[in-house]
DNA sequence: CGTCGTTTTGATCAAATTCAAAAAGTGTGG
DNA sequence: CCACACTTTTTGAATTTGATCAAAACGACG
């Protein structure tokens, strides 16, 4: 395929300026792991379509501590939009080997698949609350031509962006790295966005030490570890096994790469 | 829908400077990776509207090897399909580690992200050609409510698939484990699906130990060894270092879990 | 108080990385 | 076709990280 005519403005090399951004290049290097720019994350604001849809016409439902939303293999027909509580998705090899692929807390959705069944299953890590909706009557209102099939879209989205934020995790980070993005991560869920300076925010980790070790493809005994060398190298202080204070947030900030 | 752009275009390639840098430049990532089940790929069929979108209106064009189709924070502003040669989506942490996030072959769809600027960026393995389309062009389409947003969510959700499979690897197996079901998703890919126990045909793989080993978490030299055992177990023949044949794949099979 | 599940700590051990160098493969120009 | 430069791949030895095995400490709860 021979071409003679060269049309610059597709493809950009690294050669031309990127188009001028309001968004700080260096900070957005900086923080681009574990939090998409304020930027990234405006452009994600959650259909509120969706979340009118679970207030009308979803079904309440509750979990009790390791009980399950959907197994394995469990066709896909419920979206689930958790209310309190937290559930981990997650997916046991044949050995007993377990890696889990996120935790979801209140507002997020949890069961979204374009296949017809779970490729991991749902579990409770703590009681939980959430509200049901069929798939059935998703798939409807995508029928009525509405941007449902937008927002349903956007989620997935979100959810690939967090698979590729955990590939990075797993592939190329130390213990200690992952340990510290997930604990980063965690208080930004957890205590808000807001308080990004706020240090002395002491918050609770809703999962166990196994839980973790499951999601960042380490043992459990190395997790524990970790916590004790970043409560040592004043990181982090541990006020008990699972409530903490973040001390020292550049450092876990740098760690994001 | 007459075709605006027919001028083929040629992404310059051999003036992209790569930096001569110590870091070792590897490539990306695999589709149809781990193979879903027979059922869920029939699911999967991806809208044929699509495939007739790029071949309408999309604009061909060429990457050389390691050229950027785009870069890392580069606006999503076009999507890519795929026609020969292969790309690699990848992330380079600010100390020069590299993870491939995927390898992107004849058919696959490349650029597709929800939010406004891309998390990885894209580049040529070895010279590839494409089409692409504007992105602006596939919202406009969206806009008149065909099921266009439909086949979007069906693309992004398989890429949601095999982002969690990769997470599985990264996760929770040995070395051994992922060069083997690296290599068994490379074969179906490459030789096809239909061959599964024509355990004679030999291929070619498109990209160099190092996108390997960046892709699978691991180094270089790990990645050569595992392939070096691999053969002493007589579980794969290498021809030469590039080609190979799988001799047990059922061995291959399991490492599946 | 005793039991059970979780977390921490300790002592090895193994897998993968790192550092270093040789070998094999590619492309270029004479 | 060969020599030379350069890149990729393989191999070796030493080192490091995290895993494994084992047991003690801690906490919640009947």
């Amino acid at each position: 395929m021979s071409s003679i005519l060269q049309t610059p403005q597709t493809v950009t090399t690294a050669a031309i300026p990127l188009p001028a951004s309001p968004v700080n290049l260096a900070d957005a290097r900086i923080r681009g792991q574990w939090r998409p720019s304020a930027e990234q994350i405006a452009d994600w604001s959650l259909d509120a379509r969706i979340v009118h849809m679970f207030a009308e016409i979803g079904t309440p439902g509750t979990v009790a501590r390791n009980g399950e939303l959907y197994a394995e293999d469990d066709a896909v027909d419920n979206l689930y939009r958790i209310e309190s509580g937290v559930i981990r998705t997650c997916k046991i090899l044949n050995d007993g080997r377990r890696q889990i692929d996120g935790f979801y807390m209140a507002g997020d959705i949890v069961g979204l698949e374009f296949g017809r069944r779970h490729l991991y299953c749902a579990e409770a890590v703590s009681r939980a609350t959430f509200r049901v909706v069929r798939m059935r009557t998703v798939h409807a209102q995508i029928e009525t031509g509405g941007d449902m099939s937008c927002a349903l879209w956007e989620m997935t989205a979100r959810e690939l962006y967090r698979s590729q934020q955990h590939i990075l995790l797993l592939g190329r980070r130390s213990a200690q790295e992952r340990v510290g993005c997930f604990l980063l991560a965690m208080a930004n869920r957890i205590v808000g966005k807001d308080v990004l300076d706020t240090a002395g925010a002491a918050f609770d980790l809703p999962m166990s030490r196994q839980d973790m070790a499951d999601y960042l493809g380490l043992t459990i005994e190395t997790v524990s570890r970790t916590f004790t060398q970043l409560e040592a190298t004043g990181v982090i202080a541990l006020e008990s096994a699972r409530t903490l204070r973040l001390c020292n947030r550049s450092v876990l900030r740098e760690m994001n790469g």
